[in-house]
RNA sequence: GGCGCGGUAGCCAAGCGGUAAGGCAGGGGUCUGCAAAACCUCGAAUCACCGGUUCGAAUCCGGUCCGCGCCUCCA
């Protein structure tokens, strides 16, 4: 059926198009990095990695970019009140990131721009907002994007900016703008900046907020790209910003595709501080669980739903989990003679695999190829379990896991788990014991082992050794 | 107030006009020295509620209740 993802800005499922297959454009908000990544704000990346997954799966190139926005109020704020340097504040947050990255095996992307590394480009951009017409500065040396010169604003968000409710966060008296609608470009340097500002034609400052990614996708993505993505919280004003200074200022399209990923909930209530169920990724890996069992659960309900988090959701991922490594576990072994393969497995196989991939090609239906998964695990355990197969078939069915996993990122296949020669001469000694029916030694070896991490299990073929 | 999303078994979650995927938990069974794993099997008589459209609705339309999001820098 081909690639459907579902387009916010037209509001429906719509086939992919890239402009280039062999590389597809792909900008993704990252993090704004005064703190410790949340499991909400992971929940958009692991989306965007299974989209960036998937892509790669059907056999697009991809040019992905994400910003590390490094330069905003709270930053600021929050540096000063460290009372370290902008710089050394916010690289202990990126290297966070990046370690949250690695644990829940989301692929890099290509490139991570720093928006205080590209001022010079966000400047630029303004001027020439300010040279066409649709932005001004104001006289305490602010520059500001006119909504009114942009006839197309609020296609993506929908909103009616004659009907903006007033006040409800902006301090009106703060600013010199022309109307309330009207979106900082420039800033102009406060007394609470500190020693963070960069010199412009408006006097020293720093950029809004929603320029960084205008000028950083323009950088590395050229002025019109494939897909742009973000939080649904983005969708307004931030991205609606950012389509307004890009097709002003470049006079073209800027995005084909805008996906946005919903919110997630945790045990059923909006998660926040307050309510004590806000946690990061450490506060998890500190509880004892994995970072492929929060992976799990984070990519489990389609990117579009809310999802509820929950620790049974977490107890219930490690299950799932060990029933698929139960499954990679039995394929390994190895099969005493050749078996060829049947008509029955084969069309398993690629009954299987076809449903993964048009599950993916979806709108990213990861629920429905996670019940592909599955089906193919519990079919191929009804094989095993009425019939001998052969090397064949197992290292086909491990192949297929394998390319399944390109998308999910969160399957043990190539892990070689290395048996201690401790565990390994218990192993041999119970066997021993068991052939002289000398269960009760048997049976207190298999304690020994457990109490060592060890699970051993007896099957028609012998034992079976895993860790706990 | 404006705009938008959702309510499916004990829990999580697909399905979005043709008679309820999958995972976890639970009951029963097969296998096993015992286990474990695996397999088989049982389980939604309100798919939030009320109307409507249709031969047929969890799926479409209208209303009600509940949860959630955005409305100036929050994924």
């Amino acid at each position: 059926m081909g690639l459907y993802f579902y387009n916010s800005l037209t509001r429906q499922s719509e086939p992919f198009r890239a402009i280039e297959d062999s590389e597809v454009g792909m900008y993704t908000c990252g993090p704004t990095v005064y703190d410790f990544a949340h499991i909400g704000n992971l929940r958009a990346y692991v989306f965007e990695d299974l989209l960036r997954r998937t892509l790669k799966y059907r056999g697009y190139g991809i040019r992905q970019v994400m910003n590390l926005t490094d330069v905003d109020d709270k930053t600021i704020c929050n540096s000063m009140q460290a009372g370290t340097s902008l710089r050394d504040f916010t690289q202990q947050y990126k290297d966070a990131f990046f370690q949250d990255l690695d644990t829940l095996n989301i692929e890099r992307a290509e490139v991570y721009p720093e928006a205080t590394e590209h001022v010079s480009q966000m400047i630029e951009l303004v001027e020439t907002l300010v040279e066409k017409g649709y932005a001004y500065a104001t006289d305490d040396g602010c520059v500001y994007f006119s909504i009114a010169q942009y006839q197309e604003y609020g296609k993506l968000s929908g909103v009616d900016t004659s009907e903006l409710q007033h006040g409800a966060r902006v301090k009106h008296d703060e600013y010199a703008k022309e109307s309330v609608a009207d979106f900082a470009l420039w800033k102009a340097w406060e007394k609470s900046d500190g020693d963070v500002w960069w010199n412009s034609p408006w006097g020293p400052g720093r950029p809004g907020w929603h320029v960084e990614c205008s000028a950083m996708s323009m950088e590395y993505l050229g002025k019109t790209f494939d897909i742009h993505t973000g939080g649904m919280d983005n969708v307004f004003p931030h991205h609606e910003d950012e389509i307004a200074q890009s097709e002003a200022a470049n006079e073209c399209r800027f995005v084909n595709y805008w996906l946005h990923c919903s919110h997630l909930i945790v045990e059923g209530k909006k998660m926040s501080k307050s309510l004590g169920n806000f946690y990061t990724l450490r506060d998890l890996l500190a509880a004892g669980y994995s970072g492929r069992e929060v992976r799990w659960v984070l990519m489990g309900t389609h990117y579009r739903q809310q999802l509820n988090f929950t620790f049974q959701g977490l107890q219930d991922a490690r299950s799932a989990l060990q029933r698929i490594d139960d499954f990679v576990l039995r394929l390994q072994e190895n099969a005493a003679e050749e078996v060829a393969m049947t008509d029955e497995v084969k069309a398993e196989i690629e009954r299987a695999e076809q449903a993964f991939c048009s599950a993916l090609e979806d709108d990213l239906n990861i629920s429905r190829a996670i019940g592909v998964l599955f089906d193919l695990v519990r079919e191929m355990n009804r094989i095993m379990d009425n019939a001998e197969i052969g090397q064949a078939v197992r290292k086909r069915t491990l192949d297929t896991l394998r390319t399944f996993d390109k998308v999910l990122g969160c399957l043990h296949i190539d892990g070689e788990q290395q048996i201690p020669q401790e565990v390994q001469r218990l192993v041999e000694e119970r066997q021993e014991a068991r052939k002289n029916k000398d269960f009760q030694t048997a049976d207190s070896i298999r304690d020994q082992m457990a109490a060592q991490g060890w699970i051993v299990e007896d099957t028609p073929s012998g034992p079976r050794v895993k860790p706990q």
